[in-house]
DNA sequence: CAAGTTGTGGGAAGCGCTTTCTCGACGACG
DNA sequence: CGTCGTCGAGAAAGCGCTTCCCACAACTTG
């Protein structure tokens, strides 16, 4: 086609230069558009073999892609994903992405990928934007404050994308009425609480983040009720609150140490990212991690295992949070079938025991 | 529309199911379909301002968000860019992962994921699929063995793909000829084994993937450079291969302790996760990283900082590797203007030094 | 053997948009 | 006052697909 038309050229398809198109692989077999389209996707309709096989190798032999735009606008539905994360640097959000993208692979759906730097203009920005997509799912990671004041307007958006045939599903954030994939955070923080006063600690602090953020606020509910059952302490002068990120981690616990620890012989960090960062700061100040103050956090992030000393956590399957987030998405009931995701206490090395 | 049409019905919008259409808002706003496209999208046509006013609130009104499928195929270009990486749990391209998002968002492009799972099978496949979507750019991270008999049905692939007007670029593999954001790992290499001599270090022995991965392969290449002019010793014997991950570097630091270490102080690994596998071996097998063997890494992943000891490495701007891998693929140049990406050897506690 | 059934190919409408082209209205100019 | 330009709205032709519908042939039936 765009050859000078002088010279040998045989492979006719490499020296064109738009992609080949369903109308050119109809032309090349010689059959109608109709019966192309029908025996390169699963339609119901039989093609006789003869001619399918004609279409099949025209495909090959110009090397057609289908056009998923167009056969989005045709079929009036894409097999799009949209995944908006905080921040996909972060172990907890990418691990989750990982899982998602799994799971969408085997969906045969494609994955687009948004992050909203955990401000929820931008967030509500980014559903907008992404809604244009028109994708099958939306999944939302990572709890947004619930007194945002764009909340409602989240809230309004994600609904009318439900009601234009979309699924919303939310990873870890029930503050909205929307398919939740659950994580017992609650119960996870109690446990945790009522094994570390098993092995001895009494006074415990807290580092967690902005007030109304869910996740962190039913973590430290969750400790609360643990220390309560069991005896342990928590004064409200030891909950300190800082960014949800390993920097917040750091400086929370640095303004711990500066006032004095005054006694506290643990510190739970609402994430392990934040129990990572306050682990630097413990050792930047001159004290050894575990041994003069234990540390303790709450995902199981994979590096944690790394880490010296190696963080006692609460365990939260993290990919398969995303796998299930897509399953509630695609499967028919409102509901999430399989329950709240449970969660494990693993202690490690951060937090030794105290023998009284 | 759907509702029984008795009673007070007032936002006519929210009671509608499939999203609004063009179609829809230039009926409500009293225009043509065309005068509508003209407003809601920056045409070179004017549209006086009494209509387009109309058509705006219009929009608003029925809360209107553009089909980009439709509009993709009406253009016949996207507004898509494509990433593939191999694994997007790893640190390393998670990064690589949120600096590509990053830079999208400011180009107002949408970026959608695939992981290849080290699989260069997958990753064919994955390339094909997503031509399908006709991206813009496709982004190409973590290098392939070379010695892959599918690479070159990639690289076919890939030309295809550029030949119908798409853009390539990878990230740190250039054993294609292709737009390429290139690291200088063996000049980071090389400068970190003078460095690591200059503390005293004599005797080395190195952690690797597999043959024929080349940002591994030059990384030992560079450092076996920096031993050479140096003086510092590295016997074939002492250079391990394994999977080029945390667990692989975990079973190669083994490997070599099991051995025994016959006199090496410091391992090298090439890259940052299988440093942090290393370094749990080593302290598995009871000895202390940093003072009974020295380690070093390579990428300066965020989570370094943070273990302990903490990890001597080269930096590399990761999240930069994705600005920049999306900037020179929307740049008209070809190559890569902006030079080789510049590393830099971070010296901390888990190369102490050896004082002779 | 006429009158249904089935099975399968192709024509054409249509998905939601963009963009070319046509054409009327209006102002400037000689 | 007639003629040209210019401006800008709208009709309509696509973009690459899917799918409804019709046509026709080959079979069944009673």
């Amino acid at each position: 086609m765009t050859d000078s038309g002088i010279g040998i050229d045989i492979d006719i398809d490499t020296s064109r230069n738009a992609p080949a198109t369903l109308h050119d692989v109809a032309r090349e077999a010689g059959v109608s558009l109709a019966t192309a389209s029908r025996t390169l996707n699963g339609s119901t309709r039989r093609v006789k073999d003869e001619y399918r096989k004609r279409v099949l190798e025209a495909a090959a032999r110009l090397d057609y892609s289908p056009n998923l735009s167009a056969q989005a606008v045709a079929r009036g539905t894409t097999t799009t994903v949209a995944l908006l994360v905080a921040d996909i640097a972060d172990p907890y959000f990418s691990s989750i992405a990982a899982g998602v993208v799994a799971e969408a692979d085997t969906a045969h759906l494609i994955v687009t990928m948004a992050a909203t730097e955990r401000d929820p203009e931008r967030e509500l920005e980014l559903v907008r934007t992404l809604r244009g997509q028109r994708p099958r799912v939306m999944i939302l990671a990572g709890s947004r404050p619930t007194t945002d004041p764009t909340g409602g307007a989240l809230v309004e958006e994600l609904r009318a994308y439900e009601r234009s045939g979309g699924r919303v599903v939310l990873i870890s954030r029930n503050e909205l009425a929307l398919r939740t994939v659950l994580v017992d955070n609650r119960r996870g923080a109690e446990a945790l609480a009522r094994e570390l006063v098993g092995i001895g600690y009494r006074r415990f602090a807290v580092i967690t983040g902005a007030e109304g953020l869910r996740t962190a606020a039913d973590r430290v509910d969750g400790f609360r009720d643990g220390l309560a059952a069991t005896g342990g302490e928590l004064r409200d002068a030891d909950v300190i609150r800082d960014a949800f990120t390993r920097d917040g981690g750091y400086s929370g616990m640095r303004a711990l140490l500066e006032r004095g620890l005054e006694g506290v012989e643990l510190v739970f960090a609402a994430n392990d990212v934040m129990a990572v960062g306050a682990l630097s700061a413990i050792r930047d100040s001159g004290l050894a991690p575990g041994t003069d103050v234990a540390v303790a956090g709450f995902d199981d992030i994979p590096t944690v295992r790394d880490i010296t000393p190696a963080l006692t956590t609460v365990r939260v399957p993290l990919e398969e949070l995303g796998h299930r987030a897509l399953r509630l998405a695609l499967a028919d009931t409102d509901a999430d079938a399989e329950g709240p995701v449970q969660t494990e206490v693993v202690l490690r090395e951060s937090t030794p025991g105290i023998s009284r």
